[in-house]
DNA sequence: ACAGGGGAGACTACCACACTATGTA
DNA sequence: TTTACATAGTGTGGTAGTCTCCCCT
């Protein structure tokens, strides 16, 4: 069931770009990602093998295939007798990695071609570095080793959870690319989401991993991310109004990215966002049962992430990313809910007053369709909020904030 | 338990006019 | 079929007014 390349259409695709929803075979990802720096912060990863249109999520090491969540869940449930298959998580890379790279990451794919390299790539490369220095590529070139040796060991033998699933940051081989966990309807970028405070659930990304990664420095508040994008609120609200949790499964397109914008990379810490992927991008797969999950427990889970993270990491910078804090909990959907009676009140409390304080002010940003009409209604001069017609008496002046009487 | 008041938030109308969409010659 | 023109409709932001909900007494 494999795909051509969506760009050459004469390759076997195998790599899925999140970005540019499209499958490309690798010597395509290389030439499309290495045009400039913002697509080469692209996140890419393997495409599932089984519906070759999804990015996989995990590697079936009995199978021996790469498989997105929905395919994962379909052919490891109870009823197909495959659960106790051991299953790898399968990280997404961002930049230009040569194939001896992505044979490093992905090591249980024996087919990688050999790619040549782009000598433009490499230059790209140092300007990728400038924009992301304060964020990302803080690793020294010791970690990267051990970067690589993680993005591609991590076992499973269920559906992953953030237990098993382990942060990854950093730049690998010298800046060459990111190792990145995948992350759910990235917009553009190898965009995570992080709280202020480093969120590591391991000691390994304790021991060093993060000293020299100054989130602090770098504003990954997702209002930011909202300015940034100008897009999650459409989402958001459709996910999060009144009855929108309800209709969490319901996915639309996001609305394209603006590459005037400039991106800023934020890491995602809690990496079983990979594991509703697919949920996420396939909106056929509300129907299947197995993905069914109890709004009553997306609810809880909603619950669960207030009193889970501290600062600005509220449940409402959760919903303005476009991602479910359920997503981005260490818990996945599957576990069961923490008992209710475990979140604080006042912290729920709190948070919820916060993201109610955001919904408001969201509700507020509209989608600007003619920039022109935008660019003439901020200077028009008004009497008491109306227009007003040219020449006549006004009590506000956008531009010089006076009154003419 | 119920009613009324007050506060806060949500929602909508209003304005002029450049611009877009549609229809017609 | 293409082009030019006319006409109707739309969208833009700040303010004020109204409505709704919630909390307190």
């Amino acid at each position: 069931m494999a795909s051509l390349c969506d760009f050459c259409g004469k390759q076997r695709s195998m790599i899925y770009c999140r970005s540019d929803a499209a499958s490309l075979c690798l010597s395509c990802d290389r030439n499309v990602h290495s045009a400039n720096a913002l697509s080469r912060r692209h996140t890419r990863t393997l495409l599932c093998d089984r519906c070759s249109s999804q990015p996989a999520a995990v590697r079936c090491l009995e199978d021996n295939a790469s498989l997105c969540q929905n395919c994962d869940w379909n052919g490891h449930d109870a009823a197909s007798g495959a659960t106790g298959h051991k299953r790898q998580a399968i990280n997404c890379y961002s930049g230009c990695p040569s194939s001896a790279e992505l044979s490093r990451i992905w090591s249980f794919v024996m087919d990688i071609p050999t790619v040549a390299a782009e000598p433009n790539c490499e230059d790209g490369i140092s300007m990728m570095r400038i924009d992301d220095s304060d964020v990302i590529n803080h690793c020294d070139a010791s970690d990267d080793k051990r970067l690589l040796e993680i993005a591609s060991t991590t076992l499973m033998s269920d559906p992953p959870s953030g237990d098993n699933v382990k942060p990854l940051t950093g730049s690998s081989s010298g800046d060459r690319f990111n190792v990145l966990p995948l992350a759910t309807d990235q917009p553009a970028e190898p965009v995570s989401v992080t709280p202020k405070v480093p969120y590591a659930t391991d000691d390994k990304f304790n021991d060093g991993m993060y000293e020299d990664l100054c989130v602090d420095d770098a504003d990954l508040t997702f209002e930011n991310y909202e300015e940034l994008f100008g897009t999650s609120h459409i989402q958001t609200e459709q996910l999060f109004d009144d009855a929108g949790i309800d209709s969490f499964f319901e996915m639309k397109e996001m609305p394209p990215f603006d590459s005037n914008e400039q991106p800023k990379s934020i890491q995602l810490e809690c990496s079983n966002v990979v594991s509703a992927d697919c949920a996420m991008s396939n909106p056929g797969a509300r129907a299947d049962s197995s993905l069914c999950i109890p709004v009553r427990q997306v609810r809880s889970s909603i619950s669960h992430s207030v009193s889970g993270l501290t600062g600005e990491s509220s449940a409402g910078d959760h919903q303005d990313c476009g991602v479910s804090p359920m997503l981005l909990m260490g818990e996945p959907p599957w576990h069961s809910p923490c008992p209710e009676g475990s979140v604080a009140g006042g912290s729920r409390d709190s948070a919820l007053t916060r993201y109610k304080e955001k919904k408001k002010r969201r509700k507020f940003d509209k989608k600007i369709r003619y920039a022109s009409r935008k660019a003439r209604a901020d200077v028009r001069k008004r009497v008491k909020g109306r227009f007003i017609k040219a020449g006549e008496a006004y009590d506000y002046d956008p531009l010089s904030q006076t009154r003419s009487y």
